[in-house]
RNA sequence: GCGAUCGUAGCUCAGUUGGUUAGAGCGCUGGUUUGUGGUACCAGAGGUCGUGGGUUCGGAUCCCAUCGGUCGCCCCA
């Protein structure tokens, strides 16, 4: 008899379990639920794209020398023969939509959007296969007034979600596209001028993307890369002008941020404002949330020049960095005697009915349930008695917590009625 | 793609320089005790020691390969 071989979970991919403590499920969530919450403060319209779209529409817009479309995007042909890509990134399928679903007509747009995204890397420590991000966008706004409210947003959720000490913005400019330019070209100067002590990495990049020698790890790179010209010599005056303004704002915000002039980001569409949320909590992955200006991008996929900003933050980066939520509060119904589980059940479909959490077992005898109860972090157990009880009560309460939600379970006893008998209290 | 490290029960791990029927805690199942509740005790189920070769009288233990996990490089959120 052949031996069934069990299937495996695809690398770099994640089971979430939720109700455990310190369940990462539930830490993902309330970051999720963090980000809906506050992207409604700041008017972001909630959208969503496809996961999937055609491998174009990443492959120019990333820049078709950058990692992500090189060597780490899933891209496989459909039945139909057509060359289709999962989403490595939310920008390029915005912009897509944007372009494609009339979306001009609301400009300037803020969106916002969620879910998983697609990349083939070695997974380690706060990177997969899948993983998921939060994303907001402005559209079609080029004032640097679009750059700090994004800014603020970002700072918002991190301060709401409880991780901004230890969590720092960085902040660089990389100009228009004239400043970008003649910076890039004397940065080739000079690296190439060293070229014989840069890292064969970094000689590397010389020829891909010499950006990038600038936030090198190597030693070797250090002193070069120290060493070499900051953009701001290469600014055009609009270009310094828009990124004192962005600043400035910052700052009138009360929004903490650091220079950092070695600052680089990786896809070739970005312009002017450039930015990370970074951490030393996260091992080698210190990028929380990261994004800036692409005011090319739409234009070079076929669209009306069109201005725009926009960050993404890592959602499994931001749960390891949560506390646990609080569970939400919930009572287990337990009827004493086995004949009085019909009526625990009615009751318990009747409380949910109004809207409260209650949980009931499938089976088991009362002592065996209030192990459960305990176990699955109810507040308390309602115990449903014999009618003929000596006392005339056909409800006891006992507290499961050493804290627990008193407004939650006295609403529940109001809404369950008269009836009750005393409350009992756990002894310790 | 490259490097390091680890794979023993559902989970967390012991297993001494190779040596009988591979262990513990937790969890799970059943029972006894208790009886308005965080109890104790008893018993049970559950393991091709990741997989495949090799060395050996003998391999969970040593060697090789392979698959997988983790961490790092690269890159990124």
């Amino acid at each position: 008899m052949a031996k069934i071989e069990t299937p495996r979970p695809i690398r770099g991919t994640q089971d979430m379990l939720g109700g455990t403590p310190d369940s990462l499920a539930d830490r993902f969530a309330h970051v999720v639920e963090t980000f809906e919450r506050v992207r409604k403060l700041y008017g972001f319209r909630r959208i969503e794209v496809p996961v999937f779209e055609q491998t174009a529409v990443f492959a120019r817009s990333l820049g078709e020398s950058t990692d992500v479309v090189a060597k780490e995007m899933y891209t496989f042909e459909d039945r139909g023969g057509d060359s289709v890509t999962l989403r490595p990134e939310f920008t390029a399928g915005i912009a897509r939509a944007y372009i494609t679903e009339g979306w001009q007509q609301y400009a300037p747009l803020k969106v916002a959007t969620h879910g998983p995204l697609f990349r083939y890397e070695r997974p380690q420590k706060g990177r997969y296969r899948q993983f998921h991000q939060v994303d907001a966008e402005i559209i079609g706004a080029a004032e640097p007034l679009a750059d700090v409210e994004l800014l603020c947003f970002a700072d918002q959720l991190l301060k709401e979600l409880g991780i901004n000490e230890g969590v720092t913005l960085t902040l660089n400019t990389l100009g228009d596209a004239q400043s970008r330019e003649a910076w890039r070209q004397a940065l080739v100067a000079h690296f190439e001028a060293h070229r014989g002590d840069l890292s064969e990495d970094s000689v590397d990049r010389l020829a891909r993307n010499p950006l990038r020698i600038l936030d090198s790890k190597d030693p070797r790179d250090r002193p070069i890369a120290d060493s070499a010209p900051d953009i701001d010599a290469y600014l055009t005056d609009d270009a310094r002008a828009f990124f004192d303004k962005v600043t400035a704002g910052l700052d009138a915000a009360g929004v903490a941020w650091e220079r950092n002039a070695r600052l680089v980001r990786g896809l070739d569409y970005y312009r002017h404002t450039a930015f990370e949320f970074v951490t030393d909590r996260l091992g080698a992955q210190g990028t929380v949330l990261g994004g800036g200006r692409y005011d090319g991008l739409i234009e070079n996929m076929g669209g009306p020049a069109t201005p725009a900003v926009g960050w993404a933050a890592g959602i499994e980066r931001l749960a390891m960095l949560v506390e646990q939520p609080a569970a939400a509060p919930s009572i287990a119904i337990i009827p004493d005697r086995p004949h009085l589980e019909d009526e625990a059940r009615n009751l318990a479909f009747r409380l949910r009915g109004e809207g409260f959490a209650v949980d009931i077992a499938y089976k088991g005898n009362a002592k065996r349930r209030i192990e459960v109860a305990r176990k699955y972090g109810a507040d308390a157990a309602l115990f449903i008695r014999e009618p003929e009880v000596a006392d005339g009560t056909r409800y006891h309460l006992t507290l499961l917590k050493d804290d627990p939600d008193k407004e939650f379970i006295s609403s529940v006893l109001q809404a369950i009625g008269p009836g009750l008998g005393g409350l009992g209290v756990e002894r310790r």
